[in-house]
DNA sequence: AGAGGATCGTTTGAGATCAAACTATTTCGC
DNA sequence: GCGAAATAGTTTGATCTCAAACGATCCTCT
């Protein structure tokens, strides 16, 4: 048979793993999985919005700006899953191009709000676009019948762990 | 009414988004999704083997070798899906502390043959252990319907990307 | 009003990871 | 055989992240 030596390998190790290693108990495992299934997911939407320019990264912060004007930096690496230390210099770097406004909250002056500026709503709606073709990728491996029971069980995971 | 201004927080912030925050269209992607929950469970997973003393990077490493006796760095690393250059430091830990043993290979000498010691295999077996009780509770969130569909979904996205 | 404690954002230090450059060996082509 | 290309593992430099400590500001309680 032609193809039997040949190794799943992909591009970059952004893939499944040699065909002929055993995983064991991993392979059963949800925890293994899920991470290869998001590392693999990041991968492909890390080099997707190369193509833009932009950081896979700055992207759920962008949005979750632009929909909660004037949100405070604490909520938003709550809403985000990251430590606040880790916004600092994200929010910098959006302030420095130009796509994020700060400024301090007359209520309470320890904190800021972020607005997006207009070129900062542009960047927001050409990533909206780049993630859309990733989510017709992973639509299609993930098939439409159990998109929202998949879905719905992420939340569960990410909503129940204490 | 009483509970209305609680916000959602959990611990550490390992959950779920405030409760008030507008995700917009990131609550329907698969994406965003998955990296909240792969990073909740990744959290928890954490504090579990902390218990035990272990780093959770080290786990499926001792797995992948004690599975794959002679294993090679490379392969092991495409395995794990980390790079070959990530699992240096990994190696030089778990030979230093006694769990790994590491001889050149004979056939090639440019590669090493990894193996369990029998301090490994014990440490292993407790990591396993640690793991089950993790799995317990994934399962729980999951339940047990829906588990099987859900990890041949991550396998498939896992294998699926290019 | 004032003291003590909580909270916002920043700084700092540590760890994990990747990618590219490097060394040493091996394999391939002639 | 011998030189060129490929491969195994390491080193180095960059990025991202968290956690703890910190200054500034706010809130609570008296």
């Amino acid at each position: 048979m032609a193809g039997k030596r040949r190794l799943v390998r992909r591009n970059r190790n952004g893939g499944a793993a040699p065909a002929n290693i055993d995983l064991g108990p991993l392979a059963g495992w949800v925890g293994f999985n899920l991470r290869m299934a998001q590392e693999a997911a990041f991968q492909a939407f890390s080099r997707r919005s190369q193509e833009i320019g932009e950081s896979p990264g700055r992207f759920a912060t962008l949005m979750l700006i632009g929909r909660n004007p004037g949100i405070s930096q604490t909520e938003l690496s709550l809403a985000n899953g990251r430590d606040k230390s880790s916004l600092t210099p994200v929010v910098e770097d959006l302030v420095r191009r130009g796509l994020v406004e700060r400024k301090r909250m007359d209520e309470d002056r320890r904190a800021y709000r972020l607005n997006l500026t207009p070129a900062g709503e542009r960047t927001l709606a050409s990533m909206v676009r780049c993630a859309r073709g990733h989510e017709r990728v992973l639509d299609g491996l993930i098939g439409a019948r159990d998109r929202k029971r998949f879905i719905d069980v992420l939340k569960r995971i990410a909503a129940g762990i204490e």
